[in-house]
DNA sequence: CCAAAAGTGTTAAGGGTACACCCATGG
DNA sequence: CCATGGGTGTACCCTTAACACTTTTGG
């Protein structure tokens, strides 16, 4: 099932808006490991996020939403800015140019696409088991991987990583956005593996129940049957 | 003591970032009231924070640093971005043009200045009494107003204010940022003023007081005669 | 019965809140 | 001595941290 794109966008002066773009940190949570979605792009270009340009008519919200869902098919999912990217060589010029001549089409040498552009960064976080990562036309694939394992991003996408981590800790206990990342029902282990991974420090199993529950935010159901010899863990859903 | 501002930036790939630019808005402390600098252009807008656009060569922060200091005369000021505004609509065509009209040079009617555009938000805390607002050829002022009495700005700078004090209260604890809107020297009585109207809400004396000495930032220096038939409170300064 | 993991209780320390109380100042 | 406001003490509650204890499960 590939995704389309339409390569006309990509021409000056056809409806987008010069010099801005957007690019999409997507975490997600598998094994234990906390994971990031990126785009490997056709040629021998490092790695990238799912990025792209706002089109004239579309908020930076919305374009952030149209790109991911182009890009890495991923859709209806809740995306929030955390900053802006603009370092005047931000955007290495000879990176910049190999990749953007792999695009099959015609771009003017004095092109904007070629030039300096401000990114502004979008972040989500999304149930790894939902999400079916489908690279477009521009990228030979499109996968998880491990953000404390990751190599070389393209131009500044790996400070752009960090800073989302950043804003996802930040966010963790406020927000409560780290459920996001869990399937429907998980056990109370699973969450706070999930925490322990998210904010790379061990946390007392004691007291990380009795903080989750006090909040009253979950449901407890049935007891979870592992056939291990102790106690079954509850199993527990998020509350509406 | 008039600013210079050249003119020939806003021409069209003399140097600018297309699509892009920067709104500042600068908190100031005075009189009980939280102050914010904005501008009043010439012609019959709503007034307008200090903004600009981009140079080629330069960051977002050193942008913002600049046009803060060609348009409001305020330099040597530590800028932190807190948002990107990109509605498609926020510069409303009618407005935005007239503005743009009064400024002495030609435009294309194509433009990118007379469309759409993106804009990040910086802001900034300031010692009222160290700034001396003065405005640029564009404008015929630049003049503190207290934040909570604003009419009603241009384009969505309303919008940028309120967020940014949104930001400047969530800061207000944990980064101390509250104490640059401060001279040298205060009474807790001050602090606490600076902090009930930022916070927009009262708080108590003594433990305000506690509060504050246990960080264990303040330096006491000798007490502050005032004449009234009261004890004189100590003044402090921060600890460096 | 035992090991392993889940669940609950208990205690101590620290911060925030509310308020009572004492201290200086000038009339 | 009094009114006014500045400064300190105290009791209470809630949250967090640390750890002891009990319960469940299958071998």
């Amino acid at each position: 099932m590939q995704n389309k794109i339409d390569l006309t966008i990509f021409r000056h002066g056809t409806g987008l808006l010069p010099s801005v773009s957007v690019d999409c940190v997507i975490f997600g949570f598998h094994d234990s490991q906390l994971k990031v979605l990126l785009l490997q792009p056709k040629g021998s270009c490092n790695k990238m996020l799912p990025g792209g340009f706002v089109q004239l008519s579309e908020s930076l919200n919305e374009a952030a939403q149209r790109v991911l869902q182009e890009r890495a098919g991923v859709k209806e999912i809740y995306l929030e800015q955390f900053y802006t990217f603009g370092a005047p060589n931000r955007t290495d010029d000879t990176i910049h140019k190999r990749y953007f001549n792999t695009i099959p089409i015609d771009l003017d040498e004095n092109d904007w696409i070629l030039k300096r552009f401000v990114s502004i960064g979008y972040y989500a976080l999304t149930d790894f088991t939902k999400v079916k990562p489908t690279p477009d036309v521009l990228s030979d694939s499109c996968d998880w991987y491990d953000v404390y394992q990751l190599s070389e991003l393209a131009f500044d996408h790996q400070e752009m990583v960090e800073r989302a981590l950043k804003t996802l800790r930040s966010k963790l206990d406020s927000d409560l956005v780290g459920f996001n990342l869990l399937p429907e029902v998980f056990t109370m282990q699973d969450l706070q593996n999930l925490y322990e991974t998210i904010l790379n420090e061990a946390l007392l199993r004691t007291n990380f129940q009795r903080k989750i529950l006090n909040l009253n935010i979950l449901e407890r159901l049935e007891k979870k049957m592992t056939g291990a010899a102790n106690k079954a863990p509850y199993l527990y859903k998020f509350k509406k």
